[in-house]
DNA sequence: TGCAGAACCATAAAATTCCATATATTCTCC
DNA sequence: GGAGAATATATGGAATTTTATGGTTCTGCA
């Protein structure tokens, strides 16, 4: 194995769900789940969009401190009750895989491949198809904002 | 080994890529990466240009960063996620190569030889006719703005 | 007893490591 | 100052190891 690379979740990668319902987690989030020592992921439905969020096992532990934090009656806390209220923990297999679950596969459209996307301490599960839809949404509209560029330079021009 | 003496990406290389779209880094360039610390090499198509941006892998975690300090759910940090979804980490084997992702090589337009371009804190990736082309025109437009310098010498104030 | 999930096996494709060589470039000793 | 040794770079190719993925068997539990 190379260098035990960067410790986040980065690019994406599409492996192919089988009959049961098995998906290879790519091999490069496998070891940044391992250098947090997760014995698997934590997945929940998106409100956001029809994709799964995904993380490290000890992800959920920081969820529950955020809801701690705010207004038990604020809409805010509803929603991330709510990310509670629908995750799972799925483990890892011997051959790096995990058994997506099947509400999860439908809240996704998911058929025979799924799209692994890094983002950083977490990441996203789609169907190829929705997320092409959606990066090519992203894209445009980072362009049109030119946030991006923007942001990184001027966090980057200090050290 | 020459002047190691430099911290910064500088000037041109023209590398060969293989079959297997293994290219050499430019040594000087392997320099500065070993100095930041840098187990492999960061890259990600350019949104304005055909050609790949690349830096020390360090430059994940200040994207990161960025992304932690805005709200999760915003537009803005979605902007910022399409980045990290679409980075890529190579890790430089033992003989100072890496390996272009193939959608990499066909977003840059790169047949068989590629060109390192020195940016200072961060380097692109061109074929060569591309930037034969992107070269031309800014020094056409750096002429008829005279522009060019006085920004060099503000931005090189620094260390 | 039937089914979902877990543990095993097997294998093809892809990625990583290792080795060999050609071409420069630098060093060193005479 | 220069011939030849020693070092560094850039490349090509082969050998090995990891992944991804399909199939089968085992097992607990409803």
């Amino acid at each position: 194995m190379l260098g035990a690379a960067v410790s986040v979740f980065l690019s994406t990668f599409e492996n192919k769900v089988d009959r049961k319902g098995r998906v290879s987690v790519p091999s490069s989030f496998r070891n940044v789940l391992s250098q947090q020592k997760s014995t698997g992921i934590i997945l929940y439905p998106s409100f956001k969009h029809p994709c799964l969020e995904g993380s490290g096992d000890e992800r959920i532990q920081e969820i529950v401190s955020s809801i701690d934090a705010i207004d038990v009656f604020s809409d805010e806390a509803e929603n991330l009750q709510t990310i509670l209220a629908d995750a799972k923990h799925v483990s890892v297999d011997s051959d790096g895989r995990v058994i997506l679950p099947h509400e999860f596969v439908v809240h996704a459209g998911i058929s025979d491949v799924a799209s692994f996307v890094g983002l950083g301490k977490s990441f996203q599960i789609w169907s190829p198809k929705n997320f092409s839809i959606h990066r090519q949404k992203n894209r445009l509209r980072a362009r049109e904002q030119g946030a991006t560029l923007r942001i990184i330079s001027s966090s980057s021009e200090r050290t």
